[in-house]
DNA sequence: TTGCGTGCAAAGGTTTTGCATGGCA
DNA sequence: TGCCATGCAAAACCTTTGCACGCAA
């Protein structure tokens, strides 16, 4: 613990860095794969290597500013930008001691856009609540 | 519709499909991989070929005895063994028009199992419902 | 006997790693 | 100037396909 400093040191801004956090941002919504990617910039002659594409997108994902999927259909992993870091938070009661706990977690998102896109219903992540039981009271049974 | 016949044809027991559903079951609840799969027939000596592998666990899925996962971070697809066909279902409630949809789906169950090992709660599938909005009354605004 | 199932080898696709070069701070 | 970022090439993986042979029905 305790590297907390103001600036984190060792993060350069390139210009390929930029670049695809611009048309991440510029897809709002859409997966694309990695492959989508480099293919965009080479479509505009501006290529930015497979690598180069992979470690970016998965630093977004680190940071927050994207989250990955992975669909069956195709093999391929996705990303999506998201915009607010704060998002796709559900709640979950129990059943038992009525207590609601928060869960913030990216496979959730993956499911409120699987039913909508798969499923045609479009999901209400702050009413929706998952009930069961929790690990307290499991305990005590 | 109309090819529901008493017995379908061209379907046969082998050796090796036994054993793989046999080994999957045996893993109740535990996701394996197909190289998993192999490995364990490798290590009883009674090998089973990658590609049999592969195939059988598919059929597997097709048939819905078992259900297939990918997770994040290992690239590999994932098997579980499901026994009862009918299992998962959650509903979809409109907050519009108050009609109940069911859903039946595979990655439901995945997250079920996703809150259960990684959040600690035991979700109640029968009782979880998830609110939103549905394609007819999305389109009539 | 028929034709589905099996398994080897090889191909196909995605993602990662090694290493020299380039570019931000 | 130091050091992270880039990108090529090649490797590592998972999965699928082609094809000849084996085996259930």
């Amino acid at each position: 613990m305790g590297d907390a400093m103001g600036k984190r040191p060792g993060v350069y801004t390139t210009r390929q860095g930029e670049a695809i956090l611009a048309f991440l941002s510029s897809c709002q919504g859409a997966h694309v794969t990695a492959a989508q990617v480099a293919e965009h910039f080479n479509d505009i002659s501006e290529p930015i290597g497979r690598t180069t594409v992979y470690r970016r997108l998965e630093k977004l994902v680190a940071e927050g500013m994207a989250r990955k999927y992975i669909i069956d259909e195709s093999k391929a992993a996705c990303y999506q930008y998201v915009d607010e870091p704060q998002q796709g938070h559900y709640h979950l009661k129990c059943e038992v001691c009525g207590e609601v706990f928060h869960l913030c977690c990216n496979l959730l998102d993956e499911v409120a856009d699987h039913i909508y896109d798969e499923h045609d219903f479009k999901v209400n992540e702050f009413k929706t609540v998952f009930y069961g039981v929790c690990a307290d009271c499991r305990e005590q049974n």
